[in-house]
DNA sequence: CGGAGTGTTGAAAACAGTCAAAGACAGTGG
DNA sequence: CCACTGTCTTTGACTGTTTTCAACACTCCG
């Protein structure tokens, strides 16, 4: 990381997190109740039901938000990557199981200050409220997948996801012969799409064995022709959301 | 109905909807750019890529969002009942198709000027970000039904969410003995729970059959004991929701 | 070298889907 | 009043995808 933990001005997701929208004289009173911290690939953020005395925007890596029931049975229900929030105003406890997916830094903000705060700054409420509806129309994009796409679907609905956004990071739109590593492992993956991970792999393996996609090790993903991969989300050609 | 479709101090949704902080003030703006519609049950309310010129709270009935695929299969993804919003402000397509599942009223603002309302009038987009923050949590929900329940477990839980609200809207908690008018067609069931309308047809007459659940009609619904449905949905026994 | 974590593959089983037929019910018009 | 129609629902038989259970391969690391 090569940003200055404490300076707002040089933070690499100012643009796009809740404080996007913040003067500089709002900026300095979120710095004075910001707080980084970082956790390791793999190491839990925080535990459904524990009381949470902060709000974050993610900085920098991946982590999930799922949901257990009793019998081990998982689902996740939200994968936060970089400018994203986690957490909710007005809220004491978790309602999901927090994960470091790979290596993350959040930006965290004292929860009652944070409340407070938003009182007396429209700016931070309304990128929030604005932020909360895309989450809201990505959720709902998930539903799609998870209740009507099959496997083979599922996986290549992923793999557009990841691939659009790893565009996105660059400014670009996403293209044939573009690359990026998973960051999800089999089973993560299989969490997310509601499937088992050894279906999970099998389906991986089909798209690697038709040259839909290909593989360089476990993790990192080519994409030879992004149409034909496009071709096998079930989503027409356009990618279905209409903006 | 029998409120008076001028006032808002009679209106029957008042203390719930985007409207509910609103000073007298601001009720007089938002009288002034209000307007009522009325939908027979099937009837379409939008179609996903129409353009939309006003946002709305559904007044009384029900309203399904979904999503199609080309191939025609659909996911619900949205169930909007009194007091729930409808639309984005700032968007001008609708993402979803809407259709009222049963006769439906909702009060309409025309767009542009709600949207002007809502940056000088905090206590409108304080309550909308509060609902949807609400939203996100229920389509959260909702994706571990979609994604991780039997079918059977589907049926119980999507019983378990109905009876709950019905016993919300009466401000009481849920009860054993209670009962409710389904109203969903098997097909929209099915469209909701990511199933078709054959498996949702076994499955409540399985419920049926072992008395968890007894049946007037086809859509009145009654549940002797509300715990031993709650079994049968997969959650813990406090419905596995935190507040 | 052994062990833990991650990923792949195979065979059998189970659950939900598909296709098909028929029942229940309300509304319509003769 | 009754036959007819259309919609919604139920049920049966069969099919097929995904899960389950199991074994094994690969890599990293102490």
């Amino acid at each position: 990381m090569t940003f200055d933990l404490k300076d707002c001005g040089t933070c690499p997701i100012r643009h796009r997190a809740v404080c996007a929208r913040c003067e500089s004289d709002e900026l300095e009173i979120l710095e004075s109740i910001k707080f980084y911290r970082s956790f390791e690939a793999g190491q839990p953020v925080i535990w459904s039901g524990d009381s949470m005395d902060f709000v974050a925007s993610v900085v920098t890596g991946v982590a999930s938000l799922s949901q257990a029931m009793e019998d081990g049975r998982t689902q996740m229900v939200g994968l936060l990557l970089p400018s994203d929030f986690l957490g909710r105003p007005g809220r004491e406890f978790a309602p999901y199981d927090v994960v470091a997916v790979s290596n993350l830094t959040l930006c965290c903000f004292r929860r009652k200050p944070f409340e407070k705060m938003m009182l007396n700054t429209p700016h931070i409420a309304q990128r929030l409220l604005e932020m909360t509806l895309d989450e809201l129309d990505a959720a709902r994009e998930w539903m799609l997948i998870l209740g009507r796409k099959t496997a083979r679907e599922k996986i290549a609905s992923l793999l557009t996801i990841l691939a659009r956004r790893e565009a996105s990071l660059a400014l670009q739109t996403a293209q044939s012969g573009t690359s990026f590593e998973l960051p999800l492992t089999r089973e993560a993956m299989a969490d997310y799409l509601g499937l088992t991970l050894e279906t999970v792999s099998r389906q991986v393996s089909a798209l690697k064995r038709e040259g839909i996609v290909q593989l360089e090790g476990k993790r990192k993903i080519i994409i030879p022709d992004f149409d034909l991969l496009v071709a096998e989300t079930g989503d027409d050609a356009d990618g279905g959301v209409m903006v």
